[in-house]
RNA sequence: GCACCCGUAGCUCAGCUGGAUAGAGCAUCCGCCUUCUAAGCGGAUGGUCCCGCGUUCGAAUCGCGGCGGGUGCACCA
């Protein structure tokens, strides 16, 4: 909040002292440590490089020029051309009185610089369980959403459902054949998981199993699907709704929910004209009785074509370098994701014109993106040079032997399960903790916690990264949990209550005096919540914020310790009331944006 | 073989786009409830940031070369 001000003054007082500089924005951080001050500024070091003077004078003729002495004392210039900022009660305390006054909560709106972005995350499979894996594109997808509306954005959510495809006939082939109408009553999903797999285990010739007869009806249905079989249709529908009701369980659970969900059965009737237009332009060709795009399709002239080391179309085989075409039409005459995800952009673009596409997908289908995007960036320069496309890669989660998350049974946990199980943990904890409450009461104090947990050690791990699942640290009530985050909330959240009883009398707040170590740091962490809001939005790293929640409930903590808040005498106890009311609203936004709930006891 | 991701304390991980003495949690050890919920707080122990070279005022961070782990390499998404 205030570093955005000392931003804009220092850009003035940079332009001031050096008119001709061409410097559009200059940052300023928090202070890696306290002895340095609250706010540091580096840019005036590498600014200086550039413009080839001394760091230290630059400083000393940037900082003549700046006026800050309502905010902060005297500028410090240390080691070799840092400015230090030190920030006064004061300015600080008018920050707070502003915040709670409902003026602001610590972070500037987008406003005029908004942006629509379209997020396409979750995208589970019809007629499949939903699993493990689905949670971090789930949870990460959900929790970018969030915050990017959150700084003002319009965004447009799509849940792009895999509906359409090979593994359709196979299904349609054993819904004919073999299906169990009990079991199907019972568990639908369950069903139509066990039909694919057997089905799939005669289609498959890698498999001993496999039976070219049962491959051939199976692609017989297929095609009758495509053409339009009524029958098929029916049955498809039929599979959609059953996946549906799950997917509505799950994600009512989750408390995610999407603008739109357009599966991949909403783009077939664009994938010919697709193909056709690709090939008429010249930048796909048949191959082996596909079509797809090659490096030299895509890049006509040698000139443009990327170096083959980043040429995503090109993969070196055996010390040379061959062709990884971009299959977009299959010998079979189908089409495949490739060609689904072109029609995909072209739809949003035409329909939103959004300045970004996120997708918050797999890192392992990264290749497949460049690819995708590479091929949009030469099919509709326009679209492109408008429509930033991003892919939002993520990490496996693993289990303790650091392979892929796996049942006793060998299997991939199934996400309701995994959701029963964090709730029931957690009310095995509840109750140890707080037997005197109802059951009610504790199967709701364990929905938020369990459910928080695992979202929380979902999003806590930089996205990129691999990260361990473990059941006994995701529901610790110490160290950086959700459990905690929670708990200090409820804390703050009491303080303020029943500070604002009406017998109280008349609250003081225009004037916020901190005074002690522990009302300070706070404060100042406080204030750091638009700068983490929006590194998160640029990182498309929910971690930044997990970690910034986490830092405020443990600054809460030890202020709740030293501190007394209701015992205090005035003027001192309203203006820590104020700290528990801002805190707690902080804390319950920031992990409203991380998807989870919070709860008034524990 | 090639590309991408990763390698930081005994373990699990952060590290704000190159900043100041590398941080947290767990584990281990020692303290703190007559006091707004102890699901809490304080302290101690613990490091060759995989290795080497380079770029510069300054590197865990950027570049190059190794080593180690993971993932992906036409008709599944």
């Amino acid at each position: 909040m205030l570093h955005l001000e000392l931003e804009k003054r220092l850009h003035a007082a940079l332009l001031a002292a050096r008119p001709g500089a061409n410097v559009a924005a200059v940052r300023v951080l928090p202070a890696p440590d306290a002895k340095f001050g609250d706010y540091q500024c580096n840019a005036l070091m590498t600014l200086a490089r550039e413009l080839k003077t001394n760091p230290r004078q630059l400083a000393t003729e940037v900082v003549a020029q700046l006026n800050v002495a309502d905010l902060c004392e005297p500028v410090e210039i240390a080691g070799p051309g840092f400015l230090n900022f030190r920030l006064k009660p004061t300015a600080l305390g008018a920050v707070l009185a502003a915040a709670a006054r409902g003026e602001h909560l610590f972070f500037a709106p987008a406003g005029a610089a908004a942006r629509t972005y379209v997020v396409d995350f979750s995208s589970p499979n019809v007629a499949k369980p939903m699993h493990v894996g689905h949670i971090r594109s789930t949870g990460i997808g959900d929790s970018l959403v969030k915050v990017l509306r959150r700084l003002g954005h319009r965004v447009i959510t799509d849940n792009h459902l895999g509906d359409w495809g090979t593994q359709f006939g196979m299904l349609l082939l054993g819904w004919k054949t073999r299906l169990d109408r009990a079991a199907l009553e019972a568990d639908p999903i369950g069903e139509l998981e066990r039909l694919y797999k057997e089905v799939n285990a005669l289609c498959d010739d890698a498999k001993p199993t496999f039976d070219p007869a049962m491959r051939d009806a199976a692609k017989n249905e297929l095609v009758k699907l495509q053409a339009g079989d009524a029958e098929n249709l029916g049955i498809w529908r039929e599979m959609q709704r059953l996946s549906q009701l799950q997917f509505d369980s799950v994600y009512g659970r989750l408390g995610v929910s999407f603008d739109h969900t357009l599966g991949e059965s909403f783009y077939n009737p664009w994938l010919a004209g697709v193909v056709d237009d690709l090939v008429a332009r010249g930048l796909a060709r048949s191959s082996k009785d596909a079509v797809a795009v090659f490096a030299d399709t895509l890049w006509a002239d040698e000139a443009s074509r990327p170096a083959p080391k980043d040429n995503p179309f090109l993969v070196q085989k055996d010390g040379e370098w061959v062709d990884q075409p971009a299959l977009i039409k299959k010998s079979d005459g189908g089409f495949n994701y490739m060609t689904t995800d072109l029609a995909t952009i072209a739809h949003r673009v035409r329909e939103w014109a959004p300045d970004e596409i996120v997708y918050v997908v797999d890192d392992r289908q990264a290749p497949h993106f460049r690819q995708l995007f590479a091929i949009a960036a030469r099919w509709h320069p326009d679209w492109t040079a408008k429509t930033k496309l991003t892919h939002v890669g993520f990490g496996k989660i693993c289990g303790a032997d650091k392979k892929p998350l796996k049942t006793r049974d060998g299997n991939t946990p199934k996400l309701a399960a995994l959701l029963d199980e964090a709730e029931e943990r957690a009310l095995t904890l509840v109750t140890e903790k707080r037997a005197e409450l109802s059951e009610a009461r504790r199967k709701e104090i364990a929905r938020v916690v369990g459910l928080g947990a695992l979202k929380y050690q979902d999003l806590l791990p930089h996205r990129t990264s691999d990260y361990v699942f473990n059941w006994d640290k995701m529901l610790a009530l110490t160290g950086n949990t959700a459990p905690y985050v929670q708990y200090q909330f409820t804390r703050a959240a009491k303080v303020a209550r029943d500070g604002n009883g009406s017998d109280q009398g008349p609250r003081a707040n225009d004037q916020i005096f901190l005074v002690e170590e522990q009302e300070l740091a706070l404060a100042k962490l406080l204030l750091n919540y638009g700068h983490t809001l929006t590194r998160t939005a640029e990182d498309y790293s929910p971690n930044f914020l997990c970690n910034y929640v986490y830092e405020l409930a443990s600054a809460y903590s030890r202020f709740y310790d030293n501190c007394p808040v209701l015992k205090a005498e005035e003027p001192t106890r309203s203006s820590r009331l104020v700290l528990c009311e801002l805190t707690a609203k902080v804390l319950k936004d920031g992990l409203g944006l991380l998807g989870i709930e919070t709860i008034d006891e524990m």
